[in-house]
DNA sequence: TTCTATACTGACAACGTTGTCAATCAATAA
DNA sequence: TTATTGATTGACAACGTTGTCAGTATAGAA
């Protein structure tokens, strides 16, 4: 089975290799009767553009890597996280005519900064986009950058370094959540702060306290306690926090995970979600919709942050453009079930 | 920053670039001698081949592609899926020096054939993996298969059509689920089936007829339910089995979601799991070890199907080879919490 | 009219590989 | 000695685009 090429087409509409070229890429300064022609040739023939030969000759690959974190190597796997990540790139490499070359890794990995290098120079992608928590290690960012490979860091929460990031609001809309439960009627709202390196759990502890002091709550030491981020650590959060006289009536988890811990430690102690203790977790993971009751938490952007992140580094690509860029997208709440009025007895 | 090319490895070493070439590509007939001193200026000018003039030259992409269902934009999703795919073709692909092209897309689309045509002319991928359910649609098979890319199905549980096949072994381990629940104890095992286009869905169930037979129990059409394999289907199908006066001791559902539909149901009306009723479910998705108690199931060895079928094609692409294979990966029964031994007032 | 700028078009050389085929050389067979 | 074989090597033409640059119309200005 042949394929046509620019030489099939432009010999059935009696031009040049070059304007039918014009043509597929849209140049400028085509009359619009030649650009009839062609079109109408490109349609005869099925003509589509060989990518090996325009990227050997645009000395582009046309390719662009999403390199992130892959917890399914050493835990529970909140893929769902993953799954979104690549819809939006996906969407923006899709509309612009690029492609997209996954690359999980996992973040403890001590070759990792190896791995990635061998990732640039092997398939030379034009961008790369690099999710947390890998997005805030700086060797990894360095080894990178040193590569000249064009890169966005998807870091919810972070912005410093010179480098193009993308993130969400987790500090405002961390603080949302709280004026949302204080609202709600609760007084006594706790927190658990998670992972110490993952600086978008920083942001949203802060979120936290600005959101008590906007309410008018004092900050208390005591309605804080720190997990790890895993299902695990929010369990043990939980029991610890609930079996106390004076318990809140209110738990808001830096992540999910965590949140659904809480709801686990509830269930056991035979507490009622949400009349005898109101949870909030924070990213929207799939396992958010899918416990019961359904969690209300905090949704990111995600697959919009990738897909502008992708968007960014094709528009870079094409106009050989090296500035920084750094851009904020609103997360948003997600009030479902595990939220409500305190019993007036608590 | 100048990238070294062939011809630069070859000036080095003093041969020609016809020479280096071989040496990359591990070519016969190149001499010891030679192959060392190439190697060394490879080594020194720390040479990485161009792709794109290779896949140009070579009339090849050295892409595959891995299409599949995305359910995330119909349904809740069950990413992890998704994921375990991914990460067995990312494993062959790295291996062979390939790269992967992942196409999600809606199998309920009109316009899913066009979509994968699209794909095909695009990026001209070396062959395709195709997964269930897409896998088991005719017109989406025959629409690949006309533009001549070699394509693998990863279909478990079914086998028909000229074309080469990768599956599970549904049939024969749901058989063992249902014997390993006879051996606990349990005489009346109810049955949920699921979509009936889902062609493993229809092995499972067959399997567990034959497990009965094998096991000397008697099928009853009594002890079946049918649902759609989503959760909600599998909480209906659960609630009806259960508000029975002799209701099963055992529930094995088609799918995990199913399963931990009938959990919830379970839940709800104040029943024990496993004391009361013990289930079991099929697929082994990340929600089978979040759900509390965690879910009996059988894990199907996903990543090592996938990363089979992209070997396949890899190698078919070196060959030109086109023969039709038909391999058999076994599943495996993945003992957890919500089986056990049946109450003996029951 | 003549000049000039601008819109349009095409020839041709990259881009960095692989494939083909011919040349060379060493070893073995006749 | 003379073929003959097989192993080793290189010259050179693809592969199908894009980029550069020069050339030719065409329209507007002088």
């Amino acid at each position: 089975m042949h394929r046509a090429t620019l030489e099939d087409v432009a010999a059935l509409a009696g031009v040049s290799i070059k304007t039918v070229s014009r043509v597929v890429n849209t140049e400028p300064n085509v009359s619009p009767t030649t650009q009839e022609k062609v079109s109408a040739a490109i349609q005869a023939l099925n003509y589509k553009p060989n990518l090996s030969a325009r990227n050997l000759a645009s000395q582009r690959s046309h390719l662009i890597g999403l390199v992130y974190d892959d917890p399914s190597a050493y835990e529970l796997p909140s893929a769902g996280y993953i799954i979104k990540m690549q819809e939006g790139a996906l969407r923006a490499c899709k509309q612009e005519n690029y492609d997209l070359l996954i690359h999980p890794c996992n973040y403890r990995d001590k070759r990792l900064s190896k791995d990635l290098r061998a990732l640039v120079e092997h398939a030379r992608p034009d961008g790369i986009i690099l999710a947390a928590p890998l997005s805030n290690m700086p060797n990894v960012v360095n080894s990178i950058e040193q590569t000249g490979t064009k890169l966005v860091r998807l870091s919810p929460g972070s912005g410093n370094g010179g480098f193009s990031t993308i993130a969400t609001n987790d500090e405002e809309v961390s603080a949302e959540m709280t004026a949302y439960l204080y609202s709600l009627g609760h007084r006594k709202i706790g927190f658990i702060t998670g992972h110490p390196n993952h600086k978008a759990v920083a942001k949203r502890f802060s979120g936290y306290k600005q959101g008590l002091r906007h309410c008018g709550l004092r900050f208390s030491k005591a309605l804080v306690m720190t997990g790890d981020n895993s299902i695990g650590s929010g369990e043990i959060c939980g029991e610890k926090f609930l079996a106390r006289k004076a318990s809140p009536t209110a738990i808001f988890a830096a992540n999910d995970d965590m949140a659904v811990g809480v709801m686990r430690s509830a269930e056991r102690m035979g507490l009622k979600i949400p009349d005898d203790i109101s949870i909030a977790g924070f990213d929207d993971i799939a396992l958010a919709r899918q416990v019961y009751p359904a969690l209300t938490t905090v949704s990111q952007p995600l697959a919009r942050m990738t897909e502008n992140a992708c968007r960014l580094l094709i528009q870079a690509a094409r106009n050989s453009d090296r500035s920084v860029t750094r851009e904020v997208i609103p997360g948003r709440l997600e009030i479902r079930q595990t939220t409500g009025t305190p019993r007036k007895d608590r």
